[in-house]
DNA sequence: GTCTATACACTGATAGAC
DNA sequence: GTCTATCAGTGTATAGAC
């Protein structure tokens, strides 16, 4: 990755850093690496970030950053709830489709360190002015409306929630599997999957809570 | 993790193997931390496995095994596909609550490495005796006949694969996320909202593919 | 701010005694 | 088969010149 000229060395290493540390995780990632492809010495990612610990950190919320403002507008937008989900679902894949590797890393790297987990969270949403609590009372409000209205079937608010993020995260957190098994090892045949989702997963759902 | 009196040196090691690199993962794995929960020294495990690399492909293709069989007998069963997909859920969720680790370490491995991918997964396929090919075909055929007969909704049988295998893999390698946040962080209610997703889950996709 | 040189710890792996 | 000793390589991190 070659710097851009109005890029600070601090801002340059971040990036690449953030590129590094998707693909190979904090144990596979190799300070040495970073700094070649940043084209500077190995000492300098000391002098700005002083461990290697503290500049995965800051790349970790980096990953988070980016879409948590998208997904915050469209969780708390006033739309009926059957265009929220379509919205949901479009908007998300879209993100990933430009992110793919990013849902597989904080998984993995949540896994690997669950202890501080709650920690790293609560800085995130801090950082990004993000209250979650109350995002998922407003959600879990108009969902239970549309249950006791009867235009959806009676389910539990976070059951929804966890099955519309599995039907968005999981194609691409398994896309070895998904494209190796199921799609002939065609990179094109998975683009092309994944893209038909955006319809497929929003109208599975739909038709999931829809009222017979 | 101690030895049992009629397990030899070597099975125990891959037992132990297992449990750290599970955890672990490849990269963040120490031969000689294998090495002290085996009881052993570390010159022991390059006597018995040679290499760090080769001790976690047998590991690898160990996490495997256990229920391939199981998730085959399940797919190519001739009942309804209804009940199929009930009974798929309720031993993919009871199998993953037992091993809740090999989910996340699966997919990681897999991303970290998808060059080897199509190989890795074809001596596995290998070893298990398992045509893919073959039972994803036989799956096909039984979905597109509850299609024609208008049983069920017009879906693509990947498509309804990928989100079968969504709605139950996804809440495993999800768990820092979901019990961080949509469930106070609590044990208990993340075990519970589990135990609650094998009867959500399938009604959730026979509902999405029930003609109304 | 950026570089060179280097300290220091630790890792995977091997050789060889028993 | 199991151990001790040891190696070469690499990792993060620091000190100090410029």
């Amino acid at each position: 990755m070659s710097k851009s000229k109005n890029e600070t060395t601090e801002s340059h290493i971040l990036n690449v850093a953030h590129e590094v540390f998707l693909k190979k995780g904090l144990d596979g990632t190799r300070m040495q690496e970073i700094a070649d492809k940043a084209g500077i010495n190995k000492s300098l990612l000391h002098y700005y970030y002083r461990t290697k610990q503290k500049l995965f950190e800051k790349v970790f919320k980096l990953a988070f950053k980016h879409f948590f403002p998208v997904v915050k507008a469209n969780i708390i937008a006033d739309i009926p709830l059957f265009e929220k989900i379509e919205a949901f679902v479009e908007t998300y894949y879209s993100i990933l489709q430009k992110n793919p590797y990013i849902p597989a890393f904080v998984i993995h790297e949540l896994n690997r360190n669950s202890a501080n987990v709650a920690e790293i969270f609560k800085s995130i949403f801090q950082d990004n002015n993000m209250e979650v609590e109350l995002m998922f009372d407003e959600l879990d409000e108009q969902i239970q409306k549309e249950v006791k209205k009867g235009n959806i079937i009676a389910i539990e608010s976070r059951q929804l929630i966890v099955n519309i993020l599995s039907l968005c995260i999981f194609p691409f957190v398994a896309k070895p599997i998904i494209k190796g098994i199921l799609l002939e090892n065609d990179e094109l045949k998975y683009k092309t999957f994944i893209e038909e989702r955006k319809k497929v997963v929003s109208q599975f759902i739909i038709s999931a809570i829809s009222i017979r």
